[in-house]
DNA sequence: AATGAATGAGTTTTCATTCAT
DNA sequence: TATGAATGAAAACTCATTCAT
């Protein structure tokens, strides 16, 4: 009973609003961390920030906006520094690795987050109205770009369905985090990337070429076709025996 | 007064349970497949069925549980005479692309059910928990299943990594049917299906390389090589000196 | 402290929509009589009514529609007789006074309403969309009407402006209402109905034509024809002769 | 750094108490003129006078203060010249036509402020005690002096009920701005003057009545009485009867 | 079995006002 | 004197669920 909950909190320190707003969310994500978006109160977030409730409100529009500002945060910060590494990295199989790494990495160190963009987004029409679906846009942006120089390139196929890859790629992650989110199926970030790429590069059919041992690139094979045909047609000469033609 | 009146809003007649269960829930997945689950009441239910609303939790536990089992019984449509195809057809690529031809088709088609598996189950942990959960384990079963006969086959890669490559699979076609729901991207299932299965067979690196370099085939490969082997051997029998340097 | 209110009020009991709404309105009327609209509570009017708070709100839409069916109902209960009343008196000016005598009267013995219609609509545009201004116009088109019959019977002014008179005679009721509500200021329903009517009927001037010629009153008046009557008794005596033609 | 740069946001220049005080009521009667009381927000008039919500505490106890110091200074501009012009006038009837056409005139021209004092006071004993019903009393006062004057100077019946003669004419007036600001009833000012007026001097009756029964009309009437004299006189002389005199 | 009247918990949001700087 | 960040009380409303009839 007499827990004395003597919070007497009078009047929060005057902070300046970018120290208040910083601190505000700082809270609101410890909370929606915890608990599904709707099982949050703004109650709850005021206290943990310290404040009034009135003051959230003074720095932001509403509870969804609250939250909004949160994933929007984390997207930035996913994003931050993200298309610079991408760019520095040569080839498109490497670019693509490093996307899917780099994502399953974000996702699995911010499982908080997710959990809340799938409680708090209703993962309908709302969320394609909201500006973290714009980051999103941004986001796989850097993919379909390393898909298209990859074509480019010659790297990859020139009928590549790159919307669909996209969809796969991120969908695929998508249900790997959920499944590790809510129905404790763990994964490995390396591991699953490289089965990723191994999937989407390789294609799921048995390669037979590819088993034979000794050649180590397609390059490497071609090469030394050429140099046994030379090899051959010197070979037929010296000895005067048709070489089969 | 006589039998000509009666009141109007006649009691419900009384039908056997089974009818009746099944009156709420057709009139259920009407109401659920116009409007999100938070956004449809039990009331209007009721009315839809033409029974009060008390008679609705005689045959069911609570409203989550009404939706339940309207996506079950969708579930059980779509898994019916499932298994019975795929196990009809012949080698693992013709029941991948009929599993993926027939999922994507399954959602466009009733995209208002997908709509309310997306408002009603929270995505979250619930869905984990539910029957529908079950019911998803056992669909996804046959496209697992199928991969694990085209490895034994032969006709797959010994070390294809399932469990990722139908979160690729099942993943990537949510993301359509999301995009396809929510943000108005229309797709056609043969299409989308062509490029799924050959995203998935083909990979998705050029194969270009090996085929435009004189080099036709493996099977070339091999011949030169044979035919090399031969030289080589003749070769040394006649001089015993280096093959050429 | 322990005045233990044990309200333990559960769940009342199942009474008729028509019942249970009646209650509720009166209830209503009740609280709304005593305070002021935005002072009232809906928690409050359902402790009055003995339900809890969600049965108010299924019988009305909300707190607003609850005050307007409050005075709904008074301006029914104002206009049910009413216009038969008026239909009964011959006259205009008795249907004036009547009309003007009822108006103070229902107002003055309904102050507390009167009130409620002062706080609960804002008195602006508000008012004139809500369907007791319609209620208001029936109310007032009697008076309209009334007047209407009088310059038809020559009774009153061919150029009498009708609305502007409505307006001094209803507008002119409100003061004396408000003055009466707010500002202690008692009146007495039939002396205010004899003032009004007197003002509206001889108008504000002196009709000092009257009185300074020579008759100063219709007593005087009644004298002379009296002792007129006698004179031309007596002469008729005296003469047999026709009167003076 | 150097002066040149001085912070966007430069603190309210230091002005005189007066000119302070001005410059936020100037702002507030402005965003009042533009919505409801409630609508209105003390940040946006701080933002409108260019001052910090704060300062505006400083000039004023509250919200309602300023807005009551609002409609002062609108009451007192009404009256500045009022009882003057007034006063200059000869004649009850004068004077009150007078003082019905710029009342009417006043709050048309200013019916903004009109409307801020519907919405603003909420109409109710609140109003009685603002200093406002002090302005009104004093406003009003000039027509009730006005009546005197006309009862003494023998212009108006000396039985005039002055005061709901008052609550007529500004209850009247009232009902026809309230028609004029939220019902979009337009209304010529110089036209309602002359029917209200000719209301109040005529009367509503049709002088005719008088006139049709018998005597047509009161001149008609002192006539017939002096005739009667006559006779009486003749009649006297004729019989030498004494006529009482 | 069917009804449908009754329940009531639970939370966001506003904005006039205060007061530390 | 001016600021503007911080306050916090207060209440309408919903609707899934219950249970007396």
């Amino acid at each position: 009973m007499n827990k004395a909950i003597t919070t007497t909190r009078r009047r929060a320190k005057r902070l300046s609003p970018e120290q208040r707003t910083s601190d505000i969310e700082k809270a609101a994500r410890q909370i929606f961390s915890e608990r599904d978006y709707d099982d949050v109160s703004i109650a709850e977030i005021a206290a943990e920030a310290n404040v009034a409730e009135g003051t959230i409100y003074k720095y932001f529009e509403n509870k969804r906006d609250l939250m909004i500002k949160v994933l929007e945060h984390w997207y930035q910060s996913m994003i931050s520094d993200y298309i610079e590494h991408v760019d520095a990295i040569q080839g498109a199989q490497n670019k693509i690795r490093y996307i899917i790494w780099r994502h399953l990495k974000s996702l699995k160190e911010n499982a908080d987050l997710c959990r809340l963009s799938y409680s708090g987004l209703k993962n309908t029409a709302e969320y394609f109205d909201s500006s973290i679906y714009e980051y999103n846009r941004e986001y796989t942006k850097v993919f379909v770009d390393a898909c298209r120089e990859g074509i480019a390139s010659g790297e990859l196929r020139q009928d590549l369905p790159i919307p669909l890859l996209r969809d796969l790629v991120f969908g695929g992650v998508d249900h790997i985090i959920v499944g590790f989110l809510f129905n404790q199926r763990d994964f490995d970030v390396n591991t699953s990337t490289e089965q990723i790429v191994g999937l989407l590069f390789k294609g799921i059919e048995t390669r037979a070429d590819l088993e034979t041992k000794k050649v180590e690139s397609l390059e490497q094979l071609s090469d030394l076709a050429e140099r046994f045909q030379k090899l051959l047609d010197r070979a037929d000469q010296l000895s005067g025996v048709d070489s089969g033609r």
